[in-house]
DNA sequence: AGAAACTTGTGATTTCAATCACAACTATTA
DNA sequence: TAATAGTTGTGATTGAAATCACAAGTTTCT
């Protein structure tokens, strides 16, 4: 259902708008104005407002924005309306820890399948989840419909790993290894690398 | 050293360059054009071009870049000539996924020092850091020369741990918390939330 | 040596995102 | 009720980043 016509970067805002109120619902707030919401999110209230228009007006003039609603209707233009069941792909340390991550089941986001190719991982329980061979991908992506994978495997084996995910019907990874992943048209990355973060940082440290 | 006048998104894509190139030069490569370099890391090659040129000039004409030159020179734009020792708080799962990730340390960046507020992991050793309580934090960090922090705490302990870094002359904070902090001028921040990546994504997922 | 192919670096141009400015509407105050 | 203050939504404008186009230099080929 999306859109083609509206700008990547006016998406990637709405999480943290999305993430902003559901602190501001939490807190009790029912209603925010534009401005108010600046301030907490970090972006100019006229920004915000031009973001959301591109999906329609969900404000009222004069008052504000009504959060629950608000909320409702980013959900629903984020496809959030479900549970996205997700495979993980390495099983060491980084996967295990994201594993028991509570924040994504939180937000609708479930680990359901757990892959690794070390026998000693292989087998054992974490949160819940049994590691699987990762020689089973195929049959196992074939009978679910998994379509989101976080990949944490090392660098070495992460293009083939993504190119393995994708012919199995995989349409969005999550990539946690460093390096740039080629994969075709229709399969969307996006890439969690805290080294090049630190190294843009450092940049402005003395 | 940090010139003022270049764009903060130049500056953010450096450290990609970087990896890429220390790639080619583990693969014997010895000199690269920017159009080959364009296709290893998916940017156009002018723009990698553009990029380089607001720092001078490392190519040759007709032949391209040294890759050994070229990574010395970013490397020493990025500050990347040192050991960077970091500190890390909060010590969950995901903390210490963060102490055992050996990707850190291979690109410069130390953790030297661990803290968390939960009785039962202080004291803990985990890849031979001792975990210290977080109530140390201003000692520690005073007879240091830590100028970064990774947070790895609940999102509702986040701002308070970050004033507290910041008062202890933190710089830079690698913010694993799913929320937005609010720090002074002169503090950089750098967020990793898989969450909203995921719901970035979902975004074109059907 | 001369010609052709290749590649960088960058001023000029184009494209895209951010910001401004304000009409339209709502709520509040006197 | 009328006047004032608050707020959204958006066309117009500005600003910034990406791209184009090409001069200048290097290498390779004949």
């Amino acid at each position: 259902m999306a859109k083609p016509n509206i700008p990547d970067i006016v998406v990637s805002r709405l999480p943290l708008y999305l993430q902003t109120l559901n602190h501001l619902l939490r807190e009790g707030e029912e209603v925010i104005s534009s401005e108010e919401l600046s301030e907490q999110v970090g972006i100019p209230a006229v920004q915000i407002r031009k973001d959301l228009s591109y999906f329609g007006g969900f404000g009222v003039k004069g008052k504000g924005y009504d959060i629950i609603h608000l909320i409702d209707s980013l959900r629903s233009i984020l496809n959030l309306n479900q549970i996205w069941p997700m495979v993980i792909v390495g099983v060491g340390n980084l996967g295990q820890a994201l594993i028991r991550y509570q924040g994504f089941a939180r937000q609708g986001f479930e680990i359901v399948l757990a892959l690794d190719i070390n026998p000693k991982i292989i087998g054992t329980e974490i949160a819940g989840i049994v590691v699987q061979d990762v020689g089973l991908m195929e049959s196992e992506l074939k009978r679910s419909d998994i379509r989101i994978a976080l990949l944490t495997v090392p660098a070495n084996a992460a293009q083939s790993t993504a190119d393995a995910l994708v012919a199995n019907g995989i349409k969005a990874i999550l990539n946690y290894a460093p390096i740039i992943l080629k994969l075709p048209e229709g399969v969307r990355v996006a890439n969690i690398d805290p080294v090049l973060k630190l190294e843009h940082l450092t940049y402005y440290l003395s």
